[in-house]
RNA sequence: GGCGCAUUGGUCUAGUGGCUAGGACGCUGCCCUCUCAAGGCAGAAAUCACGGGUUCGAACCCCGUAUGCGCUACCA
């Protein structure tokens, strides 16, 4: 049987980790497997579907590189096509398709109107749980005569459609992930398959549309594993052959509970303004569920795809913790080519307004020669500014830690070096990193001064930190004329 | 309440009857060094949730218990 997996959001949100994960591990499967991966909106939800939900999961998919064969698509316009050969690819719009099934069911007499209320529900509803019984529906509808369904539709009453199970029996499927999975049909009710307003309801909906788009394993997270048993008495009654389903564990905040906006950001896109890394992010959550034998932790792409398996998923809850992602975004950038990561830092820093918008090719192979002092220690994008701010920037702050400590412990002797060496500097020939390194150190032993003694408060005078890339180098790239500036700034302003 | 799923260092995990329980993140220390990182080395950290079985032998198999999470809608 071909390969066929779908990802299957509803629109009421963002791209969220959970999904992302989800889609992923969809992803791996039908490539790995040579298959077919098919994104599918479940937007039956009329009241909290919205269509900048779509395109948020839209953006989302394609930020972490997860391309679909067939679905929805952002055509040119900014507008939603729709692509393959078994839409549409959006539930709302499929709704047509559904009648006959339904009309097939009721016939059947497997299915059947039901014209309770939802205040009366709810109220049956609050009874039983106040009695401590379980709160299923009590079969008032279940066996309507002809007549009294003619009589409610005169009176203009509405109509659900209620699935009627037997409650016969067991519901037993083999999860390629959690393994054999029981249930006794009788905790069932006759549950709603299609609502009033004539759409069908998701546990309905999805049998229908995976059946007819011919797929092949549904991969879901296991909060749907209650929902199974409900959507295989349809596949059943239906005479629909059933998929493989493989429920991958849920992923789970810094307290165990089920990730959520409490735990800080759950969409994909806002780890993209925290300054992630696509390929870092899904490496990440490709691992937290799934792992090999030989616990590799870092991953290129297509090596994903080589060797995942669902086999390998795991089988418990994960909780998300940004440490290592961290971690491993700082992988991944220092695995970028010089040319890679310039590309990808220019429009941070330009944001930042440390770099001009229309930077011309001179500008940018000397932004290069900056970037390359910082890239190996760079864990976050947003990082950046901060990291290359001091060089870019033509005015530069002090803070007074830093001054109390490297200035004013030994205030004549360090006015002393920083006057010297600003004048040794002025004198220097090329002002290059090798040329500043001989000077800086042989005016430390001359003077019989420690390296740091004289580095120290340099480094702070000419950056502002004291932290950074190596003095010599940062020097080079920041010129005489500002170095000295600098010192002199120091000089006047923080020795009086 | 009922049902389902889960349970290996702080976190992610390897492991499927015999191991000093392996790796990764994080943490600590050392080396490198002009600082911060990166890198290298070393280390601390797990009575394998608990209690019973089965077995010569159990993290691994079985049964309970506890805890966590999920489902129990005209949400998906």
């Amino acid at each position: 049987m071909a390969i066929r997996v779908r990802f299957a959001p509803s629109p009421t949100g963002f791209l969220h980790i959970g999904g992302a994960r989800t889609a992923l591990y969809n992803y791996l499967f039908a490539r790995h497997n040579n298959g077919k991966f098919i994104l599918r909106i479940e937007d039956t939800d009329e009241v909290r579907s919205t269509e900048e939900s779509v395109l948020a999961i839209l953006q989302g998919m394609k930020w972490l590189g997860l391309d679909w064969d067939e679905g929805p698509v952002l055509n040119k316009d900014g507008r939603i096509d729709l692509i393959g050969d078994y839409g549409p690819y959006l539930q709302s719009k499929r709704i047509g398709m559904y009648q006959k099934y339904i009309d097939k069911l009721v016939t059947e007499g497997k299915a059947y109107k039901c014209f309770c209320t939802t205040d009366e529900l709810v109220k049956k509803r609050e009874l039983a749980n106040k009695e401590k019984r379980p709160p299923k529906y009590d079969n008032t509808c279940r066996n309507l005569t002809e007549e009294q369904i003619k009589n409610f539709e005169k009176q203009g009453k509405k109509s659900v459609i209620r699935f009627k199970n037997s409650g016969e029996g067991q519901t037993v499927f083999d999860d390629v992930i959690k393994g054999r999975i029981v249930f006794e049909n009788n905790l069932l009710d006759d549950f709603v398959i299609v609502k009033s307003s004539g759409v069908p309801i998701y546990n309905f909906a999805v049998v229908l549309d995976d059946y007819l788009m011919k797929i092949s394993h549904v991969i879901r997270g296991d909060d749907h594993i209650s929902n199974t048993p409900r959507q295989i008495m349809l596949y059943k009654a239906l005479g629909f052959e059933l998929p493989q389903f493989a429920h991958i564990p849920m992923i789970l905040g810094s307290d165990g509970a089920r990730l959520s906006k409490r735990h800080g950001a759950t969409s994909v896109l806002a780890y993209k303004d925290m300054g992630y890394l696509p390929e870092a992010l899904v490496n990440y959550l490709a691992l937290l569920g799934w792992a090999t034998s030989d616990s590799q932790q870092l991953f290129k792409f297509d090596e994903l795809i080589k060797k995942f398996d669902l086999k390998d998923c795991n089988s418990s809850a994960a909780i998300f913790d940004d440490k290592k992602l961290i971690w491993m975004n700082g992988e991944y950038i220092r695995e970028k080519s010089l040319d890679e990561f310039t590309k990808i830092a220019l429009p941070i820093l330009q944001n930042a307004n440390l770099v001009k918008n229309d930077i011309n090719k001179e500008e940018l192979e000397n932004l290069k020669k900056i970037l390359i002092l910082e890239q190996e220690k760079v864990k976050l994008l947003t990082d950046l500014p901060e990291l290359f701010g001091f060089i870019l920037k033509d005015k530069i702050e002090y803070n007074e830690i830093d001054i109390e400590k490297f200035f004013k412990k030994d205030p004549e002797k360090t006015k002393n070096i920083l006057e010297n060496i600003k004048v040794e500097m002025a004198k220097l020939n090329d002002f290059t990193t090798e040329n500043l390194e001989s000077l800086f150190r042989e005016y430390a032993e001359k003077n019989n001064l420690k390296t740091g003694q004289v580095f120290h408060p340099v480094r702070l005078a000419t950056s502002g930190k004291m932290k950074g890339p190596s003095l010599f180098h940062y020097l080079e790239i920041l010129g005489r004329k500002k170095a000295i500036e600098r010192i002199d700034y120091s000089l006047t302003n923080f020795f009086k």
